[in-house]
RNA sequence: GGACUCAUGGUCUAGGGGUUAUGACGGUGCCCUUACAAGGCACAGGUCGCCGGUUCAAAUCCGGCUGGGUCCA
């Protein structure tokens, strides 16, 4: 008898699937397509367990509308763009970007992101994915970056996309522009500092407090609040800046926080997002105090040149020294910094091209709803997003391993002549443009050396992966996409620019479904990172339990919610392999012999009936819950139904059967079980389907049978086969405690009271079940009952008498068992309350009966409403 | 500071106005019963985060608080 080895079951099978290219998209087919907007993974090299997870949770959808008869189009796919890449790559090598020329440095980005292609392509292989390699794409790859750029083209051309000066978010070290879902927050302390900043007709001094002194050199106005009755004097007055002797003029704002610092905010230009408002609410004149390197400019004097910090010691000092610096104290606050990188980010104005979003707001919104949304309330963060929005998306990014943007600008006049679409993929800072000279003013081109953020590229996906100006007829068929999956830290960037962007190219929602899954947490429920230590590596526990034991752990996480990392799941996920594996071997012991899958049997008994009824029922709940993509469900609804319905139950019952009934339902039942498992267990449910009845059936991999259907459902079956199973599992337990073998022969059986005309008929599955010579059914025997307990039926009970039911709960809780049972007998209770009498039914209550046989030298055990007799 | 979300035996989870609150892992005891000891049977273990409210009835609905998570113009 062999014993499960998940090593070298998954090893079998992945090699098969591979060889026998046994998922494949076809373009040709009619069949209907399900496609996945699959998330291109990042190419940063070991898989993290949340990686891990949340694939497995889009290989669970593809494998079952794979088996459902679709068109799975599932691409595997890789990310390859962006800082992440160039920041390791720096790292690596100990250089910027501009160390290098252009070209050796994009192709040290290239070498390092393309050397881990191929042992990430293994590590989806090795948990199971069923990707489909003929449909591969990188989004760095010329094909892939021409979309980005042709879509570019078009919007340029619709006069979507513009260029300006604007103030934005930018990392000195990576001496780039950031989305701001790239700036994170980090909380600090730093000093706020408090200056005399002198009137200018010599009537004294106001005191102002500020973070950042060295911005001094870019200081507007000084605000106060209205409100503020001690300031408001001030207002219209004229201040001498320190250090720069600027005159500048007091106004006042609401926005003005009273309580902070002296209630005096000093408004440059700029060093925050509340200078930006007030900059933009003043018109004020934007001046540059710090460049792109992060180094004071000839504005500030004599701290031109210096990092922003070395300015900042050494503007507080010169303050001090002057006496302007009064007092300085601790002021806790969040500082913006690279999400990278981790810098301190600084807002400076810097030219860049934008992409027009405000004014789609309202039609992302509408796509949003068009979609369907697992779980729905992840829509709401979407639609935050897009009602907050207060500026167009920042498109261009000053780094170089990215899709370039694809524009020559005029040195002279600036004016943006944009490649032609048949040029593309092309690189500007390379490639001629399509015209030699300026058309506006004869002035000489020069190539742009900006590139696209990436979620330009990836919020394409849905575009590439449809055949976008590749394949009209294709693209026609397969946008919008099916689905797509994603995590939901990236709603408001992935999510809402795919939106955008398929919107703007094809007025339309880019997909049917979205679903989002959580992070995985370590096991103590706080995220994972390097720096807390805490990170687990899937790698050793695939080794241990195998893929289709992670896969289970992944399928336990509901979407939506975050999920702390549960290896008792796996190991649950690993005996349920075992469990089924060996169910494998017990069951096909009936197939022995068979020369042909067994044929429909027409004299199925109750039991038969009983489990074939439960496995159309959970066909049906089952593939209920994988349509709204709710794996868990799904997952419980199959492992309850194989381990304790069809193993425990069923199994038990009809071991002592050979006929053929019990072999057409064993090979039936078993069979669909195990399809029902497979999207989950892709590896041990084929190793069964290859082992006990590939023989029997055409298809060459499990995964490409046909979802099963429901067989049929008897109701009357249900019940009598439940009741028997019931009965069953309790003379188990009594054998179990007799220390007796569960194929233990018994003389006699006796069934008494309960639901009599159910045993009645499943009276032969009794009997087989319960190795009994001979099995006996009776109303009632020489017994006496005896009510244990008479409870009230709370939800007859709140209904129908509202305020007076907890009075009349009371006093059933008081009364003796016996005499209520007693009253019943008669057909009413009658309860003397101090609200009233009330005369109750037997619907208001719950009996519950315990039967006793006195005088015969037998067992007895209590079975629900039925007394079991045991002569052994 | 804001939006969304989570809080249920030792640990983790299901449920989402009215049964005896689901199950897993762990614990204890018995059993190597011929598919399965990573198995079977039994047992122990819970004031369903805290405080209020709605209701005849709250783990469940509402509000506040505390604590975790994610995102944050």
């Amino acid at each position: 008898m062999s014993q499960y080895d998940s090593a070298a079951i998954e090893k079998r099978w992945q090699e098969m699937w591979k060889k026998e290219a046994v998922y494949r998209f076809d373009p040709k087919s009619d069949k209907p397509v399900f496609s996945i907007d699959n998330p291109p993974r990042y190419t940063s090299g070991s898989l993290h367990l949340g990686h891990a997870t949340g694939y497995s949770l889009i290989d669970f959808a593809a494998r079952y509308h794979r088996m459902k008869g679709e068109n799975v189009f599932f691409p595997l796919c890789f990310d390859v763009n962006g800082t992440p890449i160039e920041v390791r790559v720096e790292k690596k090598y100990k250089i910027t970007k501009l160390d290098l020329p252009r070209q050796e440095y994009r192709k040290l980005c290239s070498d390092y992101a393309n050397g881990f292609i191929a042992e990430m392509t293994h590590d989806f292989e090795m948990l199971g994915e069923s990707m489909d390699p003929s449909i591969y794409y990188q989004t760095d790859a010329p094909y892939y970056r021409r979309i980005t750029q042709l879509s570019f083209i078009k919007l340029f051309n619709r006069g979507l996309v513009y260029k300006a000066n604007f103030p934005v978010n930018w990392c000195p070290r990576c001496m780039t522009a950031l989305a701001d879902a790239e700036v994170e927050y980090e909380d600090n302390v730093n000093k706020l500092n408090y200056l005399k900043f002198q009137f200018a007709d010599g009537s004294g001094y106001m005191m102002v407090a500020t973070t950042r002194p060295e911005l001094l050199c870019t200081c507007k106005v000084v605000a106060v609040n209205p409100n503020d009755k001690e300031k408001v004097q001030y207002i219209g007055k004229e201040l001498v800046t320190p250090l720069y002797g600027r005159h500048i003029k007091v106004i006042s704002d609401p926005k003005v926080d009273m309580a902070y610092g002296t209630g005096n905010v000093m408004i440059c230009t700029i060093g925050d997002k509340e200078d930006l408002e007030w900059v933009m609410k003043y018109h004020l004149e934007l001046e540059k105090g710090i460049d792109e390197t992060g180094k004071m400019t000839a504005l500030a004097g004599k701290y031109a040149g210096m990092p922003v910090a070395d300015a900042r010691a050494a503007a507080i000092q010169d303050l001090k020294d002057q006496g302007v610096l009064v007092k300085q104290e601790d002021n806790p606050q969040q500082v913006s910094v690279c999400w990278r990188c981790k810098t301190p980010i600084e807002f400076l104005q810097v030219p860049q091209w934008f992409l027009k979003t405000i004014d789609f707001r309202k039609e992302v919104l509408k796509r949003a709803d068009e979609i369907n949304w697992y779980p729905e309330f992840m829509k709401v963060r979407l639609q935050d997003w897009a009602n907050s929005l207060e500026w167009d998306w920042v498109l261009s990014r000053q780094r170089i391993f990215a899709t370039p943007i694809p524009v020559w600008e005029c040195k002279k006049c600036g004016h943006a002549v944009c490649a032609t679409e048949a040029q593309c993929y092309c690189d500007p800072t390379m490639d001629k443009p399509p015209v030699d000279k300026c058309p506006e003013c004869g002035g000489e081109l020069v190539g742009c050396t900006d590139v696209f953020d990436t979620w330009m590229d990836s919020s394409g996906s849905a575009l590439y992966n449809t055949y976008w100006e590749r394949d009209p007829e294709l693209h026609k068929k397969l946008f919008p996409m099916s689905l797509r999956p994603q995590s939901h830290d990236i709603i408001r960037t992935w999510a809402f620019y795919s939106i955008l962007r398929s919107e703007q190219i094809e007025q339309s929602k880019p997909w049917k479904d979205i679903m989002i899954h959580g992070f995985i947490m370590a096991p103590d429920g706080t995220p994972m990172h390097t720096s807390a230590g805490n990170v687990i590596d899937p790698i050793p526990i695939l080794e241990k339990y195998g893929a289709d034991a992670l896969r289970y752990y992944a399928a336990t996480c509901s979407l939506g919610i975050d999920h702390a990392f549960r290896e008792k799941d796996v190991v649950r996920g690993k005996k349920i392999c075992i469990k089924v594996y060996n169910l494998g071997q017990f069951v096909s012991r009936y197939f022995e012999g068979l020369t042909a899958r067994p044929v429909e049997c027409e004299d199925l008994s109750v039991a038969d009936r009983w489990i074939v009824s439960r496995l159309s029922q959970t066909i049906k709940t089952v593939s209920g819950y994988l349509d709204v993509y709710q794996f868990d469900k799904a997952m419980k609804e199959v492992e309850d139904f194989l381990w304790h319905q069809f193993a425990d139950d069923y199994v038990e019952m009809v071991k002592g059967r050979s006929d053929e009934a019990v072999r057409y339902t064993l090979y039936n039942v078993f069979f669909r079980g195990i399809q029902l498992l497979a999207p989950f267990m892709p590896h041990v449910t084929e190793e069964l389907y290859q082992t006990h009845f590939r023989q029997f059936e055409q298809t060459k991999s499990i995964h490409l049978t046909s979802w099963p259907q429901p067989m049929f459902v008897d109701e009357n079956a249900l019940a009598a086969g439940q009741a028997a199973a019931d009965i069953l599992a309790q003379l188990r337990a009594w054998k179990s405690e007799k220390k007796l073998a569960v194929s233990a022969e018994l003389k006699t059986v006796e069934i008494i009271g309960g639901r009599t005309e159910l045993y009645k008929q499943a009276e032969n599955d009794l009997k087989v079940g319960a190795r009994a010579a001979k099995l006996i059914i009776a109303e009632k025997a020489d017994l006496s009952e005896k009510a244990e307990a008479v409870k009230p039926v709370y939800a007859k009970l709140g209904p129908t008498f509202k305020g007076q039911a907890k009075e009349i709960a009371g006093a059933i809780a008081e009364a003796a068992p016996a005499d209520l049972a007693a009253q019943l007998a008669q057909g009413k209770v009658v309860l003397n309350l101090a609200s009233g009498k009330v005369e109750l039914g037997p619907e208001f209550f719950d009996v519950k009966k315990s039967l006793t046989l006195n005088g015969r030298n037998v067992e007895t055990v209590q079975a629900g409403d039925a007394l079991l007799v045991i002569e052994v």
